[in-house]
DNA sequence: TATGAATGAGAATTCATTCAT
DNA sequence: AATGAATGAATTCTCATTCAT
């Protein structure tokens, strides 16, 4: 029956592979990052033989890209969901340092991706012209609610949207990324839930205490 | 007297090749990385025979714990300089932030291998009780100077100091670690002086933006 | 049928190169024992790439195993063609130790096979499944050849077939596995001809001089 | 008191050096034969600088050499003690195999430094005049007491000494170097007390009943 | 007599990648 | 679309041995 709707079959094991082999990637070049990650493990792992990543993907360096470019897209889907312009200012200060926040914690592999890509100086970002069009709609959303927080005299003046939202992204990721290091030097467990909790309610009055006059 | 000033251009010196060999290990395994990071290199950038790195560390992973051995202890000694119990709370914050921003400016070194060092869960770091022994001055120091700032009715009540402690690395840490993503994907060059100086200026702002009342 | 006689002069041919190694690695591990023994020795005489002896075998100990099984699974197969039932009791022990004697003759390299695993407390062996189940015929048609001299009245009573068995093994096995220091010893070549010749007839005697009353 | 009875301290200290690179030198190289030990192993084991192991012994041939001379010269002193000559020549045979079986029992590192040695086709022993020079007093008294029980009418005729010698060193050498193997392959324990006993006992009676008419 | 420092040659093993079908 | 076979170039680590004192 499948088979007499469309000649989709052959095609749709084809996308399975290749969606089998990017996840498979993900998860390896996560845990490993790139030189630590092994295209064996990854082939094993997607349950397909090596020799196809290699006809899909070319090569390991494209296919780390390949990884790249999806983890992008899928942060830039998400953050699209997030609708601050129908917020107060102050809730939409709030929801986007939640946001963050989740994302990160939910999302490791996004943390552990960047910091590989960041040992290697961007070198396959900057080849993406697909990564560099994926804009980020927050910059742009932060920048209004800081200026409606303004008009409304709720916000302090001159404020950098770019800075505020990279410092954001800061308090949300480096406690993520460096928690095994913390944890060790603090000598507690920074990942456990009452942790994680006090997190978030610091890193949400850091930022407000520091927007609102 | 004599004795000690003899045997000045030996190379037979156990000190320096091992100073040479963890030298070059720090550089080597700041630029790639664990995984990434070759003996051969380090072997060659120390000017010493391979063989002589095991002979002296043991092996890659011992070799990489005493790199992260020493990174601690440098950044512990340089810790000790700062004096915050001399200045009014307002400078200590300010310096605080100043010399966190600008120790890691100054030691890319450090965030890369801490970087590496967490993609690994710090299972090194684990290992080394000499590491857990350092005990950082500055979580005590702010405590200090956050409790004599409430005093003063400048700060306000209720900071936990660890948790700003760790805001303060977050922010100063994260710019300059995701330096080369942030870079591609604000399309602008996030390390030029000018960049780096409004960086310092918005952080400083912003704890101090929180912190006072 | 064409298909089947088709492809002959192929290098592709993984049964092949298996064998290729094993019959390779069987020479070198006799040659040197364990530790002695080269991969790339192997890998040369066997006349594949070297990766492929990890391919395969994994690594040199699971290589040595293979090689051990298959030296126990050619023992026992020359074994199973000894129909010492058929023979009556005293042709039966003669030709006992005639196989025993020449089948070591013929093979040195179980004797040194087997040295190697004995220096190393058999933990290969132990970890043999397979070869623990290749259960020798030997004994037990040792013990019905025994039985039935005894019966005739021409064996001796309360012979256990396993001491003897190894006993017969001693003396066959010893004389070759020594050979090179006892020449030296005792200052002659008895690997001659001539000496194996009366060692033969030697251990006959002693056998039979035991087993008859 | 004892530095004034002679200027021997200096050489004593050398020869306890000497002493014990020799003593550690056999435990290693029967341990883990020729190819496996280590210099550095034996070194540690001794107590003393790698340096001095090749400053006594030249290298690890020589030393290997070493061992094998000592462990001859060893042999060689315990059989001096044997007078098979003072007892009647059915309890001389007794004694014989007994003193064999339990020399090879009490010294394994006698069958493994052999085995090695064996291995390498008896390369360094036939470099020894010395070993060669220490002749075996045992086949010639094993000689005489098979023509003293022969003219006693007690031993058959024409018993070959060598070859005899040969064999009973072979029962009771086989058994204990093959033992690991052995064990496996037989699924019992074959150095348990009781099994060794059951073995004296075996090869006893297997030598008596061969020479007794 | 003794030793810590140093090394070249080699050892097992790994890894991304290509071949042949 | 898919795969088992095969490989060259590393890569970590080892080892007997020598250097310099």
């Amino acid at each position: 029956m499948a088979a007499s709707t469309a000649p989709l079959p052959r095609t749709r094991d084809a996308d399975k592979s290749q969606q089998a082999i990017l996840q498979a990637a993900m998860e390896e070049f996560a845990q490993h990052g790139h030189a630590g990650a092994r295209i064996d493990r990854i082939a094993e792992q997607a349950g397909v033989n090596k020799r196809l990543i290699y006809y899909y993907f070319g090569n390991k360096d494209d296919l780390f890209l390949a990884v790249l470019e999806r983890t992008y897209a899928d942060i830039r889907a998400a953050e699209q969901a997030l609708h601050l312009d129908a917020m107060d200012p102050v809730e939409a200060v709030r929801q986007l340092v939640s946001f963050t926040w989740h994302y990160y914690l939910d999302h490791p592999e996004f943390i552990t991706l960047l910091n590989s890509e960041n040992l290697h100086q961007a070198v396959h970002l900057k080849q993406s012209a697909r990564i560099q069009e994926m804009n980020s709609p927050l910059v742009q959303l932060l920048a209004d609610v800081l200026e409606r927080g303004r008009r409304e005299g709720l916000f302090r003046d001159g404020i950098d949207p770019i800075q505020l939202y990279i410092s954001i992204a800061s308090i949300c990721y480096f406690y993520l990324s460096n928690n095994p290091t913390l944890s060790v030097i603090f000598g507690r467990d920074l990942r456990a839930p009452k942790a994680l909790a006090q997190r978030l309610s610091h890193i949400t009055e850091l930022v407000l205490g520091y927007v609102l006059r």
